[in-house]
DNA sequence: CAGCGTAGTCAAAGCGCTTTGGAGTATTTG
DNA sequence: CAAATACTCCAAAGCGCTTTGACTACGCTG
């Protein structure tokens, strides 16, 4: 041991050498510490004093084991399996959620895990009682973690919706449909025909929605649907390039994008400069922005025009749902009905976009 | 509630309970589960099914209180804050981490907090035994947490270093200075003169070892150093874009830039292309490539040349790292020296490079 | 047959905290 | 002046697990 650390050394204390120390009962020690009315100011101060000269901090298991409240949050965030990714927008949603945790007293425990072993990893976390509840990521069209995470009666919010599920549960979702209805209708009124849909993963249920907006406002004006122009994928920058590379070489080329999100736009950009068109001008692009901290859309007329919906927002909003329905367990007022959360997305015009220039010129292949 | 959970549904069981069913002592049944060899294989074999069919699983909690072990790991992630964000690489490091603890049985907590709250965090994390261990993320220069963490006696390895705090302590690091220096000498290879570096944030200790590893090639061909062409700050793609626009619209233009990370080199090749000039002809890139999933500079050609370093494969082995300090010092192999690691980014040719255009064009202002 | 090792089991203590149910003083009240 | 009423404080139980130390039953050795 240096010199260095020796001089900010503490020993660990606990509760009995505290108490001990003042000469108080370990009860009075822990009632003066969390504020109970009945000790007296006098020693409220003492003991808060003694506690901060001695660096004490109550051990947390112990803590969590006498009063049954572990005083944490479970996330459980998923890598594909077979790319080893995490999606980036996890950085964003954690950081709001972690905020309203530190302000809570909650620490927050992560677990990164391959999709596949979502179920046992979510029925682990619950019956080990680690965690007083839980954030559910990613839901797929009918997710199979949401009745067992009702069956092991722990209090739960499920960031995005799972469609197949018909029992209620507790969620925060952003009105995708909807986003992606508006995204399509803004390229149409544009003029744009022939427009294509980059997605997220097809098992995904905000795949799904999205695709059911856009094909929602395409048939709202009786314009067929071409399966060629849609596509599925994990949102990588690289997804987008070839995606939209592939599209813009067949004879009757795309003369607009709505990407799901920043990322793969990043690609479809890259593709159409590759290409020798105008950014803008020759192919248009909606984005769904999820309002990424590294990836600002931002500025007087924003590079993307975008529905935009921060991702951070919503960690913070499930975070805050989640706590206050553990409050409000905690506090007896039993199973009532579910929290339930649909947020609009905002649609902001930036360079992406224009009308459509009536002699489409041909991209290179 | 409803009919589906219902079916599922398991009461929550303790040891005491299982016993009880068993006709056992808990002591039994605890080191049955736990495979203590004084237990004979048939009531092993009974403990476990019965175990298997109550879906028993020890409280985590008393587990902990009742070894002294948390079983879990902490990281703290800085969330600037000025600006809110979390640095993407975290996505990536965390889910290797998080790889390797699952493996050993671990959990992670994670604690996002405004980098000026650290020191308070750490210390509180630690003193309140809620981890085995810690990950120290993104050190400055003089890093405060390091000593801190010294002088509270628990295990921790520092991704980076620190090169104001001279006591010896576990850190993974890449090797940015040589990095910086490979990069920035293949640059002047190629016949550029005006190289501009576009680092991260000043405070960083990575950033001072990368501008030094530049500072160095430059002096070593006895090029000298412009201030105007070196940039410090958080890693975006509007960064990215925003410096290089400004660099590009002096009177005597970089012709090549060293970028500390892909996303700020996003930015600046859309500065490059809307100057109307030809990425990888009229402007080199060399990044430093931190190989994040959503962002893989992959392909026979990748675009942008490279020094790169998985900080995915940095996140596991520092968690390796940690676990094996942890596991020896269990087993009372004292306080050994210090576990260092310093990984090498590989150099890859890409797109953005190119020999130096004798003829500079001037970018449009 | 006394003595002993061994395999299998258990009761009880302990981890560090909270919380229940008093108990001992000091202060008011009838 | 006795009794009721705060006001402070405490001993001990309990949270669910692991682990220590002992105990029983059995087969074996000499």
């Amino acid at each position: 041991m240096n010199f260095q650390s020796a001089l900010i050394n503490f020993p660990l204390m606990n509760l009995k050498q505290l108490a001990q120390n003042l000469g108080l009962s370990q009860t009075t020690v822990s009632r003066a510490l969390n504020g109970y009315p009945e000790v007296s100011e006098a020693t409220r101060r003492k003991v808060r004093e003694a506690a901060e000269a001695h660096n004490y901090r109550p051990n947390t298991r112990a803590k969590s084991l006498a009063t049954g409240r572990a005083m944490s949050i479970g996330h459980v965030v998923p890598v594909s399996s077979k790319h080893e990714m995490v999606n980036p927008i996890f950085s964003d949603f954690i950081s709001g959620a972690g905020e309203e945790y530190a302000r809570a007293g909650y620490d927050l425990l992560l677990s990164v895990v391959a999709d596949s072993d979502h179920e046992r990893v979510y029925r682990d976390i619950a019956t080990r009682q680690i965690v007083d509840g839980l954030i559910v990521h990613a839901p797929t069209l009918t997710d199979s973690r949401i009745p067992i995470l009702q069956g092991l009666d722990i209090p739960f919010v499920v960031h995005g919706r799972s469609s197949g599920i018909t029992s209620p549960y507790n969620w925060l979702d952003v009105n995708n449909r909807r986003a992606f209805e508006r995204a399509t209708g803004l390229l149409l009124d544009l003029g744009h025909r022939r427009i294509a849909l980059l997605n997220g993963l097809a098992s995904m249920d905000f795949a799904h929605r999205r695709c059911d907006g856009y094909k929602r406002a395409l048939l709202d004006r009786n314009i067929p649907i071409d399966p060629d122009l849609i596509a599925h994928d994990e949102m990588t920058e690289n997804y987008g390039y070839e995606a939209a590379r592939r599209m813009m070489s067949a004879v009757d080329r795309p003369t607009a994008f709505v990407v799901s999100s920043i990322i793969p736009a990043i690609g479809v950009r890259r593709a159409i400069l590759d290409a020798g068109l105008v950014f803008g001008r020759d192919v248009s692009i909606v984005i769904h922005d999820d309002d990424l901290s590294y990836f600002r859309n931002a500025g007087d007329v924003p590079l993307f025009t975008a529905v935009r919906s921060s991702v951070r927002q919503a960690g913070q909003r499930a975070a805050a749902m989640l706590l206050e329905i553990i409050r409000r367990r905690d506090e007896g007022h039993g199973s009532d009905a579910p929290v339930q959360f649909l947020m609009e997305a905002e649609l902001t015009i930036g360079q992406s976009t224009g009308p459509l220039v009536t002699t489409v010129p041909n991209a290179r292949a």
